[in-house]
DNA sequence: TGGTAAATTGAGTGATTACTTACTCACCAG
DNA sequence: CTGGTGAGTAAGTAATCACTCAATTTACCA
């Protein structure tokens, strides 16, 4: 016989105890570190004594582990970007990936989960960013590799030039969300400004070629 | 009670061993995080007893506060890049700029504490961050903002752009030095294709080309 | 040679840490 | 009612933390 999830109020299941404990310890480790974090102040927060947290993990860094790999599941917005990728429209791959990166993977916690668990050398650190992270580089790298080959990229390093593109929108977030920097513009406004710089330049186009296009005529 | 400058010290003299309490505790600091450092450590690591780190640095926090203040030193590397900026030499600039960031800026403690320090909230991390840091992507908003004001460089907002630089020079240090990511080429050649990337953009140059880009909404 | 001041330390301090033990209580089958 | 089970905790444990202090060593000078 299995037991349900309890519907009145009176006592916890194990399982919706376990997110609780998950939830609580997350937000404390996101916001102070591993060891910046004690297991008294997980307790309090959860609304539960120290006691219960190591009933349903046996140590402060199992918790710990529990929680990232929790976090690794990756999202599905990938179709979205498969179907621009389809059409070569590179403008809308790389305005979705970056958008994305910007506001959707919203969660703050969770990048400071990741700068935390590599400063402090986890060994769970690995498998958190290969797999929540440098997913976006190589797909990116891949895209670009196959229009550098059909001739519509220049012919840079792909894996190099992936790499800068989500550079320059993770430091986006880093200023941001670690260094409280404040935004001087909308992140459509910032996404828009680096898909645009990533793809076209920096440098402005040959001045026996008539000016193609002028800021702000967008409808 | 008075602290007179001693010029003539027992053993080692305060401001050696001064310096050496530092050297050690920054190193630690680095690679730890202040709440993963303990004091013995510091003491071990610097070959003194625990109570002689308490003689020259009242708290724990406020050594950690003379490093940060120490290392807040900025390099005089910016002769160079001004020579380069009045020649109106663009690649030069920012391969300089690169440059800096990606080897000569070589000490890997630095990005680490400066890292740690902000996502533990030190208060001295600001100030860290604001002269060690934000000096470079500010001289570089100031000279893209004149090359836009001459034509040579597109109409962007100056100070996006000089973040996206900047950001993909760091992130190449984070994913090396802190996530561990091994390297698929010399740094000169990542450098060099940063700039390549940043300037000229990743599209390839058309025979005649069409303004018919337009970026649609996005959902 | 002895006085002095600074450098240096062994041996602590109370507080806090991660983690454990022994226990209570609610619930339910028989 | 009774006895088993699992949720929950008060009150510990030994270890470690940042920090202190009385005492000792050393360099220098009168």
């Amino acid at each position: 016989m299995k037991q349900v999830i309890t519907g009145n109020g009176a006592r916890t299941s194990a399982r919706e105890r376990q997110a609780s404990i998950i939830f609580a310890a997350a937000e404390l480790f996101a916001a102070k570190g591993f060891n910046g974090t004690t297991t008294r102040e997980i307790a309090k927060t959860a609304g539960i004594s120290e006691a219960l947290v190591f009933k349903y993990f046996p140590t402060k860094r199992a918790l710990y582990a529990a929680i990232l790999a929790e976090k690794v599941q990756i999202s599905q917005l990938m179709d979205n970007v498969e179907a621009a990728a389809e059409k070569r429209d590179d403008a809308r791959v790389f305005t979705l990936v970056a958008r994305f990166r910007i506001h959707r993977g919203a969660d703050p916690s969770l990048l400071r989960l990741l700068l935390f668990s590599a400063l402090e050398g986890h060994e769970l650190s690995d498998m958190f960013f290969r797999k929540r992270h440098r997913v976006f580089y190589e797909y990116l790298a891949g895209y670009i590799r196959r229009r550098c080959q059909e001739g519509a990229f220049r012919c840079l390093d792909p894996l190099l030039a992936a790499q800068a593109f989500v550079g320059m929108i993770v430091y986006h977030r880093i200023l941001h969300e670690i260094f409280k920097v404040a935004l001087h513009c909308t992140p459509e406004e910032a996404v828009a400004g680096y898909v645009e710089l990533f793809l076209d330049g920096l440098r402005a186009p040959q001045r026996n070629r008539r000016p193609a296009r002028k800021a702000g005529s967008v409808s």
